[in-house]
DNA sequence: TCTGGGGTCCTAGGACCC
DNA sequence: TCTGGGGTCCTAGGACCC
């Protein structure tokens, strides 16, 4: 028995393009492109043209010479994103966000208060389209991945649902590259054997998939051939990495100039760790040399953190290592990356205070504000009052 | 194809511990 | 002095997604 077709998966259409489009009138109709360098995102009047996302946009430009260019306005796009997942928690409590611009919900126990899981996605797109002015497509299914792959089949401006007793006729066919998780490296292993549609994929041994594709990434995509998807809607999920990146052209970069730059995005990404309420405990630095080949450095700390001067000083100590080679093979992008990270009253933090007889709870305290900031006083002067408290043992701090 | 910026997850080797 | 297996953490790299 096979359970029944509640979860949406809502994805709106062209998003960043789709934006521009609702602000700017003169734009509608028109093939619009978002980005600069590179496409971000092309409306659908440019993806009929083979405009295509990632693409530069000189060759943006050559495939279709009345495209409109217009420069990204990150800040819309958050507050139409916002806007939009309002209206998917008012419609269920049991929402996952992908990404900016979609999310799983799952609908299954509406039914008797809000009706069908398809009167529900008509319900929801009716009201993104009228309350944001965006055109949203939906795909429903009995699991997360048959969900998503029924709303790109869907677009634009669409609504499908897949019946459970109708999965085979609706994946097998497919090609492979339709799979959550087949990009370009994948599908080629797979064509190389001869296998371009899900249902031939679907007929090999899992332990065949995992010899070709490895232990986890066959498995798992073995498994999504064979419509086996177990995972739930996770309302419970949260970002587990902050980072910033600049690409910077091929001209050559002095080691101050590259310092400034550094200092940037560690700081912008620590504001938003901050604001976040988060902590962290490895800096990433990434790299891209002249040549294009990308590289990282790593460094974990021994205790969590959200100070922009401690994060500086790792990343600046993790980039004089790589001077050498950024010296030899030139630098073409830097950025910083943020894991291991926790909010802030989660984690116990080690303080460097010498808890001898003497230290009264406001020097105490003094030192966690310095340390971690005003946001941390009021928690740590909580568990300063408990009587159940005692000074945590102490090490040294990096 | 002259190559953005934000993320997620997996792999593999080495260090270290029991 | 030589040896085993399992588990966790860290680092670096890679594939993939929007």
């Amino acid at each position: 028995m096979r359970g029944e077709a509640t979860v949406l998966h809502a994805d709106l259409d062209a998003f960043y393009a789709s934006v521009e489009q609702r602000d700017a009138p003169e734009l509608r109709g028109r093939p619009v492109v978002v980005g600069g360098g590179v496409v971000l995102a092309a409306s659908y009047e440019a993806k009929a043209r083979g405009v295509r996302t990632a693409m530069g946009g000189r060759q943006a430009r050559d495939l279709c010479p009345d495209v409109v260019v217009v420069p990204p306005r990150m800040d819309a796009y958050s507050a139409a994103s916002r806007a939009v997942f309002a209206i998917f928690r008012d419609t269920t409590p049991l929402v996952e966000g992908l990404s900016i611009d979609e999310a799983f919900l799952e609908v299954g126990g509406l039914r008797r208060i809000a009706g069908t899981p398809e009167q529900i996605a008509m319900r929801l797109r009716e009201r993104v389209r009228a309350e944001v002015g965006l055109a949203i497509s939906v795909g429903i299914a009995r699991t997360k991945f048959l969900a998503k792959v029924a709303s790109a089949v869907s677009k634009p401006d669409g609504l499908l649902v897949v019946e459970p007793e109708r999965e085979e006729a609706f994946l097998l066919p497919l090609p492979v590259e339709r799979l959550w998780g087949v990009g370009a490296v994948t599908a080629e292993k797979l064509h190389r054997l001869g296998i371009r549609t899900v249902g031939q994929l679907a007929e090999l041994e899992s332990a065949t998939a995992e010899r070709l594709l490895g232990k986890a990434t066959g498995a798992h995509l073995h498994a999504l051939a064979r419509l086996r998807d177990p995972r739930p809607v996770d309302t419970t999920r949260r970002r587990s990495a902050i980072g910033s990146q600049r690409a910077l052209g091929s001209r050559l970069r002095s080691a101050d100039e590259l310092d400034v730059i550094l200092t940037q995005i560690v700081d912008r990404i620590a504001r938003r760790l901050r604001d976040g309420d988060r902590v962290c405990r490895t800096v990433v630095l990434r790299l891209r040399y002249g040549d294009f080949v990308k590289a990282s450095r790593s460094r974990t700390l021994r205790s969590p953190t959200d100070r922009t001067a401690v994060l500086l000083a790792v990343a600046r100590a993790l980039l004089a290592g790589a001077q050498p080679e950024i010296a030899e093979r030139g630098i073409t992008l830097i950025g910083v990356s943020l894991s291991q990270v926790a909010r802030t009253d989660s984690v116990q933090l080690e303080l460097p205070i010498d808890w001898d007889d003497g230290v009264r709870l406001d020097t105490a305290l003094d030192a966690v504000r310095d340390r971690f900031g005003a946001a941390s006083v009021s928690r740590a002067a909580q568990l300063g009052r408990d009587p159940g408290w005692s000074p945590p043992q102490l090490s040294e701090h990096e």
